[in-house]
DNA sequence: CATATAGTTAGCTGTATGGATCACTATCAG
DNA sequence: CTGATAGTGATCCATACAGCTAACTATATG
């Protein structure tokens, strides 16, 4: 049950860049054919690509060649993998503060919250 | 208005590490300083400092020295920043599948919100 | 067939990144 | 004062990254 998680490291990369952020954003709100999500960017065709290379490598997209068109969408497991690290750290913070709080109860023998 | 936001590309940036990813681990579970969170790791100080500097850059962490400790601390809102980012993509997936909600009963004669 | 469209491949370039070393400062312990 | 400890600062180096252009393939379309 090696539950084989999503490498981190491509995912965050990938989200580190606006241009890639934007195309995520973008592809929220549904499928697009790359000519439609380069248009925004003044940046040459191959440039581009290599944007959506990386954020395909990362997981976070998928996309689908029909002709001479490729159509990308978004592949939430990416994100998701991203979400579940933030998950876990709130979940240490969490701990931590639990942790605090057991510590102060003892020392002040009492629990007073207001 | 310009509701001045920390800038997500150093912050994912800094998470795009799994040193960095680390550090901020660890120090979710407390303060500590340098040297302790550099032990683990198999490098070299100055080198181990680099990373330390990325993550304060991006304000995931803040550090201060006394006497010749330097202590390091989380700093939260860096990571809330990226959570929200987060959250406004849900935001956007939500809606789209409200959208198709909102085209499905268009289509089938009738507007019915809940 | 001729041409435009949508990607792809293959280089090239300047800058950033992650690592190392060496030399240095500043503090604490005897 | 002497030495050890905890960081700093200043290079240096190899690799990765983000952008470019130019040339090419493959699919529509007139």
């Amino acid at each position: 049950m090696d539950h084989y998680q999503t490498p981190l490291d491509p995912i965050f990369h990938a989200l580190a860049d606006p241009t890639r952020r934007a195309v995520v954003q973008r592809l929220g709100r549904g499928p697009a054919p790359v000519k439609e999500l380069a248009a925004p960017f003044d940046m040459a065709l191959p440039s581009f690509m290599k944007h959506i290379g990386v954020l395909e490598e990362a997981g976070l997209i998928a996309s689908t060649k029909q002709g001479r068109v490729r159509t990308c969408r978004l592949s939430p497991d990416g994100l998701a993998a991203a979400e579940r690290w933030f998950d876990e750290q709130r979940a240490i913070w969490a701990s931590r503060y639990d942790n605090l709080d057991n510590l102060l109860t003892t020392l002040g023998g009492e629990t007073d919250e207001t």
